[in-house]
RNA sequence: GGGAGCUUAGCUCAGCUGGUUCAGAGCAUCUGCCUUACAAGCAGAGGGUCACAGGUUCGAACCCUGUAGCUCCCACCA
């Protein structure tokens, strides 16, 4: 026999297998005659690297994806990456400052260059890693958000929008970005609770004495003031209205308002009215037709329009600001007060509201498809209490802010000629001809294109249309879309999956997606959110060095149910690793049978019944595995297994085959274990996939790249008796209960005892067979009355004994029994008075009361053995 | 401010249609074992006011109402 190390080592093995399965093109895709599974990466940062969030995600997939391709589906993982415009390109200028280059000292062409040099150099580490754990994608498909195709979708869908009037160009309050000077959309802004102050500033009322006083956050906007605003029915201010009053430090003159927009009860009740800095400002600018002066600049410093402080930054004004109103006597008051801030989700900058010029997309019509389809099923989403944030948003939705004052990302086919005018067109030349039709010869050179790119997320809502080429060729998307499933994480549903069914239905008339499974967040062990800050993050592929991929899969997977966080302890993977090296002692068990065949040897009836209870219950787990996928009940379906393989087939089934050391093994014995044990590998290998290859390559023979138990059929549901599973339990039983004797008597396990039985129920004799196997007996002895001096147990209404040893506690034997006999009578008064309750009796359900009247005679007989055996024992 | 969800063993969570299998699982803990696959193991054991208070029902962890605590999402009170 080869010598099989007694600990498993995943480091011999995964690497091997991986390569393995590559070499083979076991993932491979093309389309052909069978159903199409299809998932589609959700791309990771061009250059991210692998956290625990993605070996979450990823496992997932993986195992849905493995599943599916043993069901003999045509299954297919597209992986890919992201070029996350806004996050390269702020790491591109980190690392140029870093090297002492200024992105304002270098040319778009000459930044690119350097976006370009930082992607290829870090870009694909992640899918480097993400083999590690076994992903199994088919790499030949793999995608990014700026190949050239791709690059060319994203254009033709923005020129397609724009042309049926969805895409719009226009001055709108937008969130800013200071940091990375760009425009933000609505999801890209982070409120936050921040511990602030509000000042009470007291603007002078012209031509009076008087002063009015308002309370402000923000200082600095002062700068900015055009008006200031009561509320209509506040008497405190009506003889305010149509006055006008002077601003403070500018002394600039603004009329007083009067707009329901103010609460009366905040503050002062008296607002400051900044239109270009402020939301709901501009709202109110609007209708009351005010000024709007625009006094920051991009950089987050005051503009010349300011007047005052020109130059600074807003934190340092503020400050400044607020000696400066006091010093002149108009600072009335300071209080603590919690504001909500806008925190950019990139930079970490506070966003400013300012009025822009940018592109937007018109979601009102667009969004309807996609919000009915989910609602109603058609896309289902896992856990379903996802729907509701997702029709929340979708019935608010607002219009779509998708240019980015960047570099790195798709640019804008916008192109504008010298009089402002623009044309929308793939080409410059194009543009010309749109300028020529509406009587606009302009000249090559005077026409430049929009220097802005497009929000990362409007390319990566078309990715699962594009990374099948989806836009040019039919062939390929027609068959693989829709994909099945999607694995995401909550966070990203406005910002990915819902603009994935917006597009899914503009440019396919169909869902992009059956299944949304949303995981949760990976939090270590306090709660925390895993973040680098804070240093909590393990790193996965370390993780995987020290439990193997298939331990640390199996740890992820153990406690995760859908949009559930994940509280991360390593004693997961621990556990997951122990598994793995239960597995491989099974295996090795088996294995050494192999040599042991002895086609002399008759099959014992112990292991005849025990394969077939363990086929029964292979398939009754299979049953429930099955169904626990269908609704992504992930978790539980590895904890069935897990307890497939360890309880079931290890604890009993491997016990009961086992022969006794020295002897044999018969041969169909030995190979209907093989049989089991290889379809236990095939459900474990979409959870574990490198040790059930190593050791499905082990049992037996395979043919090199067919034989891979990637490629093995899931196994279908067969028979399950289950009378045999109900007998089973009661085997069990008495097993454990023989063992309990032995244990609390101290007898040991080689000395062989007998065991009398008096039994009422029928059971399968080739049970007994394997309780004298599994219990070590002389013998079983049917007996029609109770011996005397005996251990004894009871199995529903039959009667076990074991006939005293030398050193017997009757005393303790004495009590064990009475504690039962009070406890079931008990029990009985219980039952009695449940049926004895009229209004039970009259409405309970048949089959409840007949199971009612069971127990009740169950316990009475039960009582009266007990006494007997009191009794007895005198 | 609006919405959603959660509270079951020390921890993480199941409990799907109110009733058989309803109080469960895994881990952890405790006890005893280096028994001829596995100490990364084996054989056992303990552990609960199902957040709290009412209600509906013959019957409630489950349905209803209220209370408390926690979490998440959305939202422009300066």
């Amino acid at each position: 026999m080869i010598e099989i190390p007694s600990k498993y080592d995943p480091a011999t093995t995964e690497d091997k297998w991986y390569a393995y399965w590559m070499q083979h093109k076991l993932f491979k895709s093309v389309p052909d005659n069978r159903e199409p599974f299809t998932i589609v990466i959700p791309p990771p940062n061009v250059t991210g690297v692998l956290h625990m969030g993605h070996m979450l995600n990823n496992t997932i997939q993986d195992l849905l994806v493995r599943r599916a391709r043993m069901q003999g589906k045509n299954a297919l993982w597209v992986p890919g990456t992201d070029h996350a415009s806004i996050a390269t390109e702020a790491k591109v200028v980190q690392k140029l400052r870093a090297e002492g280059i200024k992105k304002s000292d270098l040319s778009r062409e000459a930044f690119l260059e350097h976006a370009w040099e930082w992607t290829n150099k870090h870009g694909g580490i992640i899918l480097e890693q993400l083999k590690k754990l076994g992903a199994s994608c088919d790499w030949d498909r793999t995608r990014f958000t700026m190949d050239e195709k791709y690059y060319e979708s994203v254009i033709d869908s923005f020129i397609d929008l724009f042309q049926k009037g969805k895409i719009y160009r226009g001055e709108r309050m937008i969130n800013w970005d200071p940091a990375a000077q760009t425009a933000l959309s609505d999801e890209e802004v982070i409120h936050k609770d921040v511990a602030s102050k509000l000042y009470f500033v007291k603007y002078k009322i012209k031509d009076s004495d008087e002063f009015v006083i308002i309370a402000t956050t923000r200082p600095e906007t002062i700068l900015g003031d055009t008006a200031i605003c009561v509320n209509p029915k506040d008497d405190r201010y009506k003889h305010l209205h149509g006055k006008t009053v002077i601003v403070p430090l500018v002394n600039r003159e603004v009329p007083v308002i009067a707009d329901d927009y103010v609460e009366m009860e905040f503050g002062t009740g008296c607002l400051k009215v900044t239109p270009a800095h402020d939301m709901n400002d501009f709202m109110l600018g609007e209708k009351h037709k005010l000024k709007v002066i625009n006094m920051m600049n991009d950089n987050g410093t005051i503009s010349e329009a300011g007047e005052l402080y020109i130059g600074m930054d807003r934190f340092d004004v503020r400050k400044k600001i607020v000696e400066d109103l006091s010093a002149a006597g108009h600072l009335s008051k300071t209080e603590e007060h919690l504001n909500k801030v806008g925190f950019s989700e990139r930079s970490d900058a506070v966003v400013e509201p300012r009025l822009s010029l940018q592109w937007f997309v018109d979601m009102k019509d667009l969004s309807k498809p996609a919000l009915e389809h989910v609602m109603n099923d058609d896309i289902r989403f896992f856990p379903p209490k996802f729907k509701n944030s997702y029709r929340n948003w979708m019935e608010n939705i607002k219009d779509w802010c998708i240019s980015r004052q960047l570099w790195w990302g798709h640019r804008i086919p916008a192109w504008y000629g010298p009089d402002g005018a623009f044309a929308v067109a793939k080409t410059k030349e194009e543009a010309i001809a749109i300028f020529k039709k509406d009587n606009k010869g302009f000249r090559d050179e005077q026409i430049v294109q929009d220097p802005d790119v497009l929000d990362t997320w409007f390319s990566s809502w078309l990715w699962p249309i594009s990374v099948f080429d989806g836009f040019y060729t039919k062939e390929e998307v027609d068959y693989y879309y829709p994909t099945n499933d999607l694995v995401t994480a909550p966070e990203i549903m406005f910002f990915w999956v819902a603009r994935m069914i917006v597009a899914g239905y503009e440019y396919r008339n169909e869902l992009p997606f059956r299944n949304v499974y949303y995981t949760g967040i990976v939090r270590d062990k306090q709660g925390r959110k895993m973040s680098k800050s804070l240093g909590n993050s393990p790193d996965p592929i370390e993780l995987m060095k020290i439990y193997g991929a298939d331990g640390v899969r199996v740890g992820m997977l153990l406690s995760s149910p859908a949009g559930n966080d994940l509280l991360f302890d390593e004693s997961l993977c621990e556990q997951g690793r122990n598994f793995a090296n239960k597995i491989w002692n099974a295996f090795r068990l088996v294995k050494s049978w192999e040599e042991k065949i002895d086609t002399s040897i008759a099959q014992p009836d112990s292991s005849k019944i025990a394969i077939e209870w363990m086929n029964s219950k292979f398939n009754s787990v299979l049953t429930d595995l099955n169904d626990d996928y269908d609704k992504f009940r992930i978790s539980e379906a590895l904890m069935s297994t897990y307890k497939l393989v360890w309880d079931d087939f290890c604890a009993w089934y491997l016990e009961m085959v086992k022969p006794p050391f020295g002897s044999g093994i018969d041969k169909t014995t030995y190979e209907e274990t093989v049989k089991i044990f290889e379809n236990i590998l095939k459900v474990l290998h979409p959870f574990m996939p490198f040790i059930s290859e190593e050791i499905w390559h082990f049992v037996r023979e395979r043919e090199a790249g067919t034989g891979s138990i990637c490629i093995a059929t899931w196994p279908s549901v067969a028979k399950i008796d289950q009378q045999i599973l109900n007998q089973f339990n009661d085997f069990s039983e008495i097993v454990i209960g023989v063992r309990n004797i032995r244990k609390e008597n101290n007898i040991p396990n080689k000395e062989k005892l007998l065991l009398q039985v008096k039994r009422t129920t029928n059971t399968d004799t080739l049970f007994d067979a394997a309780i004298s196997h599994l219990c070590n007996l002389n013998s079983i002895e049917f007996v029609s009355e109770k011996p005397a001096n005996s251990f004894s147990f009871m199995i529903k209404s039959d009667e076990f004994f074991i006939p005293f040893t030398a050193n017997v506690d009757v005393a303790a034997e004495k009590s064990k029994l009475e504690e039962e006999l009070k406890y079931t009578e008990g029990f009985l008064k219980a039952v009695e008075g449940k049926l004895s309750n009229e209004r039970f009796v009259n409405n309970a359900p048949v089959q409840v009361l007949d199971v009612e009247r069971k127990k009740l005679a169950d316990a009475v007989s039960k009582i009266k053995i007990l006494e007997e055996k009191l009794s007895s024992l005198n």
